[in-house]
DNA sequence: TAGATTGTTAATCGATTAACAATC
DNA sequence: TAGATTGTTAATCGATTAACAATC
């Protein structure tokens, strides 16, 4: 806690472009880099090298949020990690439900980076019988049944879609019925979800395929 | 084949935006699963209507690679599923490399999805040589001092990055000295690369931290 | 033919960059 | 003070949408 104030936007302020927030989370993770490193301040002329933006680009994305800088000085960065931290939602730990405890399940159970950035993962559901009752990284295995239930009592509200495509729009109906409110689908089939309910989509496979389109029509970036 | 010739934008045309060929690959997807359900065209309204696009966008995407449908008609849906895999050169099969078998790499090594859309993963790579000499998923595991001699005997110009953050950059280096062209970094680090070699960032703790800003943010989409 | 739908041009909208007064 | 850097406005740039002639 300092004495330096910043005057937020109004929370009903105008909204920023989705392209500005997945920005935030890129300064956020170089933040804590020059943190890790002893850097107490940093400037938009840093963190825009860093990433390959403009200085301009960095204070116009803060801006939406606030005034988190000192003219003159820069940003401090344990100041911006806290402020951007808040605005993401991640000041806080979020549980979260994993569903599908196949391949990409397990794998995402074991992944250290979710903690580090606010995100327990909580509970398993898998539809196999078999895998109901086991723990994977100490993290109990439930059948899709009991998903209401523990959504409940565990206060879920994000939630891990890591089950085959042909399941995945049965299991988004499943969590939207038991109140998850965040859904981060790893299936390769786009979601049907009513309004109040998000999606982020990671499709490995398109991944790729961005890489082969860049690499088949090699120019050079920048 | 059929008697449909289309005047398709000269090699060195105006380079599509990175937005556009991201929704090339949405388009395929949609494509896949319309062809699996044996329908035989579709039209721009459709598929801005799966994916939540207007349909001029769609054919705007489109116009940049060339002249893929039917006025009156729309587009066959198998010759578009060619177009664009040709576009993003997923017509053929890529040969992949994964650095990494811990967690998540082991994931990876046993996605389906990658060869379903052209990408087939023919070596594993790993620091720990308790794990070299291993297969997993019938994919050999190799020592890094292999990977020059394995990049250039498979003919692999992708590779998969799947180490901790802190290996990450130096991994990349490797790579590149290497020779590969193109790489999916799964670590959450900005890598630093030459201006030839392409990189695609997927960092799952990112994504939550989208989907936490969508929800206390809570503003219906669209 | 009438209805459907493309490819493309023009109009609109939004996002990025440049410039600079204010501040430390 | 001089140098550095912010927050913000205006200018530029790029992407999306609307409209429509051409086509089947």
């Amino acid at each position: 806690m300092t004495e330096h104030d910043p005057k937020e936007r109004a929370v009903n302020g105008p909204i920023p472009p989705k392209a500005v927030v997945s920005r935030l989370s890129l300064y956020l993770r170089e933040l804590h880099h020059l943190e890790r490193d002893g850097q107490e301040t940093t400037s938009s002329t840093q963190l825009g090298k860093m990433l390959g933006f403009t200085d301009a680009q960095v204070r116009k994305d803060l801006a939406y949020f606030g005034q988190f800088g000192y003219p003159g000085i820069g940003y401090r960065c344990e100041e911006l990690i806290e402020a951007i931290r808040r605005i993401l939602g991640t000041n806080r730990s979020w549980p979260v439900a994993i569903i599908g405890a196949g391949n990409l399940g397990h794998a995402l159970l074991g992944y250290r980076g979710f903690r580090q950035q606010g995100f327990e993962i909580v509970a398993a559901f898998d539809a196999d019988p078999g895998q109901v009752g086991n723990r994977i990284e100490s993290i109990p295995v439930y059948a899709m049944s009991d998903l209401a239930k523990l959504v409940d009592q565990l206060g879920i509200r994000l939630a891990i879609v890591a089950v085959p495509g042909a399941a995945a729009q049965v299991v988004a109906e499943q969590l939207v019925a038991a109140g998850v409110e965040g859904i981060l689908n790893f299936a390769p089939v786009t979601l049907s979800l009513p309004a109040h309910v998000h999606a982020v989509g990671v499709d490995l496979a398109i991944e790729l395929e961005q890489l082969s389109f860049a690499v088949v029509n090699k120019r050079d970036k920048q």
